[in-house]
DNA sequence: ACGCAAGATGACAATATTGTCATCTTGCGA
DNA sequence: TCGCAAGATGACAATATTGTCATCTTGCGT
């Protein structure tokens, strides 16, 4: 895990590097608020630890404006600033948590394990079976990166196999999920709209992802 | 958002239910250990603010019990054991806060927000101006609570327009974000396709969100 | 190996979506 | 205030999407 470490006095910035790196932590240390903002947008760590008097450019606008530039970098504040109106406005102002110094190792190594935990745990905007990826929020597919065409429903489809691969779905709960209608099971869309899906996903390709359970319903996984 | 307050004391237990309902919570508020952690698993709460000295059961187990069960309700531990040790292990067991009575309601309304934010805007799929809230996983609409229909085109326009808010955003800028193409500008697709989404965003209602700025572009915002 | 039920598939018609164009309105500078 | 350019709007035709149905295939129990 890549850190960055934005802290001024040398002394804790030391410190802080010492200690992470024997926790397994790849961390980096800069003094300078710009330059600090800089590295931070480059999109290269996963946690940034920050002082909130600095030279150059103090924390409050290294995360205002790494905030307002759209970044999603997990930032703690580790300041000596520890009044009430200070803390809540660092984490208002987007921060992950707040930390007042001084502190113990041990607490902040609990934090950002906290945050970096909380980071890969959230439900997937993502998703990706095999060489299967699609994008729910910017609506693309890719099957062995060439990008698939896909009508709303088929995407709706698709969407459901892929965030319950593995699970057998019956008809009459994709029915449910796809189409929000309780199911008078005497129409085959599904089946019809499986076909479509198939005949997009997986005809072009050697290896099938969408599989049939002869009496059940459907599954989306790898096969040998 | 529905909170669950675990605390057994009194006081404390009304101080909170008030503030945070105050604040636009729901707060419910158990006592004994065994209820909370029953309650906690029901999947009804966005997140629990769990005290460590309970009755029947305590903190520790109760949160023990709830990762060891698979939920990811956020939890944040409120509680008087302040050494550090105590603090570590609240962390390392899955809590994702820890914060020392007493607190100051204020720092603990910003730590809650900023659990809550991480949950659902790691990438914002919920957008909400206004009366206007969008969920680009579910592709659902609502104004004023009701249900909008959106053809694809236009869902892909207001998400843009309710990605960026308040910028205003040029028919050129439009035109290669929803079209993904570079555009010959004779054409009036855009135009269009905003009478079209106005039609069923802003037409029914008395207070209209999508603005046209003459020579510029179109911006989605609520205006006086 | 046979027969049957479950599933696959192709075709079709009803809708819905989309882009273009012609025409009407409106805001703003001269 | 007039005239014009920017924008709004209604209508239309070309496509695309969707659900249904009839028919073909396939897997499985006997």
């Amino acid at each position: 895990m890549r850190l960055l470490i934005v802290e001024d006095e040398a002394k804790t910035a030391a410190y802080l590097r010492k200690g992470l790196q024997e926790h397994g932590f790849l961390p980096d240390v800069v003094s300078d608020g710009r330059d600090a903002l800089q590295m931070a947008k480059s999109g290269t760590y996963d946690l940034a630890i920050l002082d909130i008097l600095l030279p150059g450019l103090d924390g409050w606008s290294v995360l205002r404006d790494l905030r307002s530039s759209g970044s999603l970098l997990p930032v703690l504040l580790l300041t000596a600033l520890d009044s009430i109106p200070d803390r809540v406005r660092g984490l208002e102002m987007g921060a992950d948590d707040y930390l007042v110094k001084p502190f113990a190792f041990s607490e902040l190594l609990a934090r950002i394990r906290t945050i970096l935990r909380r980071g890969s745990s959230r439900q997937p905007e993502e998703l990706s079976i095999g060489d299967l990826e699609m994008n729910l929020i910017r609506r693309k597919v890719l099957r062995a990166g060439q990008k698939l065409d896909l009508s709303p429903k088929e995407f709706a489809l698709l969407s459901l196999l892929m965030r319950r691969s593995g699970d057998v779905l019956s008809r009459t709960l994709i029915a449910e999920q796809v189409w929000d209608m309780n199911f008078d099971s005497d129409t085959n869309v599904v089946d019809v709209h499986i076909r479509r899906l198939r005949s997009k996903v997986d005809d072009p390709f050697e290896q099938k992802l969408i599989h049939t359970v002869r009496g059940a319903g459907y599954v989306l996984e790898v096969r040998p």
